[in-house]
DNA sequence: TCTTAGACTCGGCTTC
DNA sequence: ACGCGCCGAGTCTAAA
């Protein structure tokens, strides 16, 4: 799926499109996603309604509208947010579609339909932040390795899973986590309560290149990722044990070698990482 | 020793 | 067969 940069790639895509546009309309099918699709609230809450800001917290889309009301969208596995011609022929696994003024729509397709779409009216999302147990933003200012070695205490996890996290960290997926514990020659399995805070400096540290990285890259189109302009990201090209096994590191030459750990693929090199 | 909270793992959702 | 994610159920562990 999208992550936190392919994320942030569609975000930037969709602002010059739809902030300061109206939604003339809302269509919507009635397969559920993984909830059912609120109909009657975009109805309520986006039909007729003015979009002012397009924000993201980690792999979340938040829609923000004039009269306050906010649309929520997490993208799950396969969803798509594009930018089409009203002409343009429908995909087979569009869910929602938002026309636009000047003949133009947004769309939502999700093949596994594991994405997730939440209207907030006014007054939802002005008394409760939805976001308020998601851990912090690794381009803020606040992730740090103190914040990483503080939430590891008491912990025993690989470091792996602790770096998906959402509670712990926004926005990293099983991609960008296998990535992240290479370029800071980490061992994904290494329990976190053995990381120095020097280590953890070093993740801190790399997870921010590595985000910012494959966002400057326009994201990781991986088996069909695109942008809201249907264009594919190349930070694919530079991933570095993501779907490598049995290859060369592009570093050291060693062999990459792949374990599941909590139930996802992982990548390591056993050389440059210890 | 029993209870409980919290940490952790795993299965299931769905389609190609 | 595998998978860019998430949540809830169930298991495990350690503290009280």
């Amino acid at each position: 799926m999208p992550e936190l940069p392919e994320v942030e790639v569609i975000r930037q895509g969709l602002i010059p499109h739809v902030v300061g546009r109206q939604i003339v309309a809302v269509a919507c099918s009635s397969k559920k996603l993984r909830l059912a699709i609120p109909q009657k609230d975009l109805g309520r809450w986006l039909k007729g309604g003015r979009i002012t800001a397009i924000q993201r917290r980690g792999k979340y889309l938040i829609f923000l509208l004039e009269s306050g009301a906010a649309m929520i969208v997490h993208l799950g596995m396969t969803g798509r947010l594009g930018i089409f011609p009203a002409t343009a022929p429908p995909a087979l696994h569009d869910h929602v579609v938002f026309s636009l003024p000047e003949g133009m729509q947004l769309r939502y397709n999700d093949i596994r339909r594991f994405g997730l779409i939440r209207v907030l009216s006014p007054d939802q999302y002005r008394e409760h932040d939805p976001f308020r147990d998601m851990g912090c933003e690794p381009l803020e200012q606040e992730f740090t390795g103190v914040y990483l070695k503080k939430m590891a205490a008491g912990r025993l996890q690989p470091v792996k899973n602790f770096l998906m996290d959402n509670q712990v960290v926004a926005g990293i997926g099983n991609i960008y986590a296998n990535e992240i514990l290479f370029h800071a020659g980490i061992l994904p399995a290494t329990p976190i309560g053995s990381l120095t805070l020097a280590r953890w400096e070093k993740v801190a540290e790399k997870t921010r290149e590595v985000l910012l990285r494959a966002i400057a890259c326009g994201g990781s189109s991986i088996s069909d990722f695109v942008n809201s302009s249907g264009q594919k990201g190349y930070f694919q090209l530079e991933l570095m044990v993501y779907g490598r096994a049995g290859e060369a590191c592009r570093q050291c030459a060693a062999t990459i070698g792949r374990q599941v750990i909590g139930g996802r693929s992982t990548f390591f090199c056993p050389n440059c990482q210890k």
